[in-house]
DNA sequence: GCTCTGTCACTTGTATACAAGTATGAATTC
DNA sequence: GAATTCATACTTGTATACAAGTGACAGAGC
């Protein structure tokens, strides 16, 4: 028999460039309309062209980049009604999963873990920004996998993670992190009490919330 | 100045292996379960590695294969909890695309097409069971793309796609050819109303009739 | 100045060569 | 017979070579 799988096997290099491209177009280090070539790619990340081609096709996919017919490759451009469109998604996807949560039986249990962390006692609450910052993703990716539809997580994760570019998540605002955990806490106390339409209505404008900042 | 870029150059080598493969999972020439490798593939399709690679990378992304470090592919086994989750979000998507279509002004302008097809009179209406099944699935693409937001167009489309390993699409049962006129022209018709309610429950319905059979 | 044309460096698409890890089974040991 | 070792054929991951198409530019002709 075989050794359970750890599946810890270190990144490839196709993994590795993916996601550091991924980072520099983030960072602006790449930036929105820039053209640039394989080769060129391959160089910077001393790596051939193979695996630097695997990570601009996922990439391509993901919808960060373009391919142009033997003539190079291309940041896509800005197009801000396509964020609107995914925050759209996102508070749709959210949407009904507090929907669904509001008429299961067990959603006390289901959302025990993420009560514990929003809706401890004021002293306990983290005050680092960029701790409260990933405490918050967290928050709505927890939100939605409680809502048990393996692929309504997935396409949210999805979404999530391309509307990074935009979302600088920061929680340096003066009274932010005390309005999120305010935020959160309310909005699983009101699925506890399974009041769907208020719950659904706060946690769409707490979403619009972060969309405008 | 360049021509308007036709955009129909003849698909890639990479295009047509992967609408091959995937071609033969839905044929059920690769059975989930079967494993296989690059070189057999390579040597069926007649082409090297290289865009057969790229063919199963697309494959893995969209669910369909995996691939076992250094020791082969796979395809994914059924898992019939991913297509019931599947189907969730299939009516989640249309359900919201109706809801905002009924308080949307220009409704009728946007459905125009859509109705001239599905609300004709009944002389008109086809009765080749294949041209139906077409036709039905782009009432439903249709539809969802009258919502004017890409992003869920986009996901409903892939939705579908992936659905299509279990959608047998067929329209040979008798009544059911004049049972699907009679559900869209009545689901057009309640959107033109701003029926909300109703259109939602009889579009879920709808969805879960061909879910089922 | 303007238009055309041919060149040539550069691009991606594909094929092949090599490196590194896996699994199977025969031989060995007990 | 059962367990272990080890050779070996096979697998994917990566690098490189080659084919086919693109685009920018120099220069000719007007």
């Amino acid at each position: 028999m075989n050794a359970p799988q750890t599946q810890q096997r270190k990144p490839s290099l196709a993994e590795r460039i993916y996601q550091q491209l991924k980072q520099d177009i983030f960072d602006f280090q790449l930036l929105p309309g820039d053209r640039f070539s394989e080769t060129e790619i391959a160089g910077r990340m001393q790596a051939s062209r193979t695996p630097v081609r695997e990570a601009l096709y996922r990439l391509e996919r993901d919808g960060y980049v373009q391919v142009h017919f033997r003539s190079g490759w291309q940041v896509r451009p800005f197009d801000f009604r396509y964020f609107e469109d995914l925050y759209d998604v996102r508070i749709l996807l959210e949407a009904e999963t507090v929907r669904r949560l509001c008429s299961a039986n067990d959603r006390q249990q289901r959302l025990a873990e993420l009560s514990a962390i929003w809706c401890c006692p004021e002293g306990q609450r983290l005050t680092d920004s960029s701790e409260v910052a990933k405490l918050d993703e967290n928050f709505h990716f927890g939100l939605v996998e409680s809502g048990k539809n393996q692929e309504i997580s997935a396409i949210h994760r999805d979404v999530c993670e391309r509307l990074r570019i935009i979302r600088r998540l920061d929680f340096t605002q003066t009274g932010r992190i005390e309005a999120t955990y305010n935020e959160h806490s309310r909005i699983l106390l009101q699925i506890l009490n399974a009041d769907a339409d208020q719950v659904v209505a706060e946690l769409t404008q707490h979403i619009e919330i972060s969309k405008n900042t």
